[in-house]
DNA sequence: ATAATGGTTAAATAATCGTTAACTTATTAG
DNA sequence: CTAATAAGTTAACGATTATTTAACCATTAT
């Protein structure tokens, strides 16, 4: 996930602190939001779902501790991460704050840097692209096995399964030359029989779709996967 | 997850904190093991795969910013969790220890509650039952788990039981393409048998509510949730 | 009880994919 | 240069696979 699909929502009465985190948070490409109190924060986080909430622990209308109660409180906005903003030293109100279900905790007064490290510290587990085991990627485009398409500048091309699979062997041999009789092979196996030509007509679609320098030729031995 | 579940590695060269910190966490419930370098912590970690790793920054050996790097280098045991020990107003070097992959840094002296509650902080998500999440917000659409709506372009479309979650499990392999088989078993069961065109069936239904796009035919192979 | 709904089935229809055949174009050997 | 061989191209066929439709029970609701 991209910074800039994070959105972060800010939660304090002074408007310079507001400022000056949202400044920090910005420079990061983050999505910053703003609210004066809990009660402003709270209908701002149903609206909006921001992925992180900083919030003072001291406010009016409604302070830090009760809106993260009220926060997860609602199940559909519970696992909203949350950040704590207090005085040092404070101790006590840390142990506090941790049972209302924060995440973390932050104390005044905030040094940039050490900000900006906590909060990505928090958001790092939830940029993780989910693990993916069958992808390949080449020089030119990217193979998604699991997916059954390939992706070259930026573009989804979807091959059909004979094509995939017949791209997909020729991929593995990394750029040797293999012959007609080896992709008959492994492609179809060893004791289906299909006319000679079929190979042809499925390079051809191949190369339709990727390119024509994705598969070359060499004439009498076979053919290779392009590479560099 | 229970505490009990949860173990927990700490890397100290001094006994004493080790001790200290063991003490606490094992009244907590949770498992401990102890290392007095970084270099032990890693066969350790390697060997029992603990939930997460505290790190005192200053070890001889192998010191909490190099075995950090590392843990961060291997893929086995890169999502293990880590808290950094430091003594007190070092703000910089926090910086650094995020950098190097820490999810959290506590600063010597350590207050046992204040400790502990940062520990369960961190630990907190881990414990959460992995399918609470009632609400998937995709690309198109939003999915409400709870109330088995859909809601595309503020319309609340609703689905019939098996149509709901025959989409859910498409849309939880997060664009993979499933066989009809793993349809089967993981949406009606290894047990149940129904005829093949029933899936079909289904999934002319979802896509008459949703959109012909928001499932795509891979012919021969399965089915799976489109993603632009 | 009757009606409505949901899940499944069967059968008809449609689309797609893999293959083939016939033909054209390259490449190589004699 | 010409013949022979290998690969490329095209369009069409047919088998397979998917879609659609409507009907049928079994549940659940009225």
């Amino acid at each position: 996930m991209e910074n800039s699909e994070i959105t972060i929502l800010l939660v304090d009465d002074e408007p310079d602190i507001l400022e000056f985190l949202g400044y920090n948070l910005g420079r990061e490409g983050y999505k910053v939001l703003k609210a004066k109190n809990g009660q402003k924060a709270l209908n701002l986080i149903k609206q909006h779902r921001p992925h992180l909430v900083i919030l003072d622990v001291m406010m009016p209308v409604m302070d830090g501790m009760e809106t993260c109660l009220e926060i997860r409180k609602n199940p559909d906005i519970a696992d909203t991460l949350i950040i704590f903003l207090t005085a040092r030293g404070e101790d006590y109100s840390q142990i506090a704050g941790f049972e209302a279900g924060a995440d973390d905790y932050i104390t005044k007064p905030i040094i940039p840097k050490v900000f900006v490290s906590r909060v990505q510290a928090l958001l790092r587990r939830l940029k993780e692209v989910p693990k993916n085991t069958s992808i390949i990627t080449l020089k030119g485009f990217t193979i998604d096995k699991s997916r059954y398409i390939v992706i070259k500048d930026d573009q989804e091309i979807s091959l059909v399964r004979m094509e995939f699979e017949l791209l997909l062997f020729l991929v593995s041999q990394n750029g040797k030359v293999v012959s007609r009789d080896k992709i008959f092979d492994n492609v179809w196996g060893e004791d289906v029989i299909v006319g000679d030509r079929t190979i042809d007509v499925h390079i051809r679609r191949i190369r339709e779709k990727l390119g024509i320098s994705s598969i070359k030729t060499v004439k009498g031995i076979g053919y290779k996967f392009w590479e560099g």
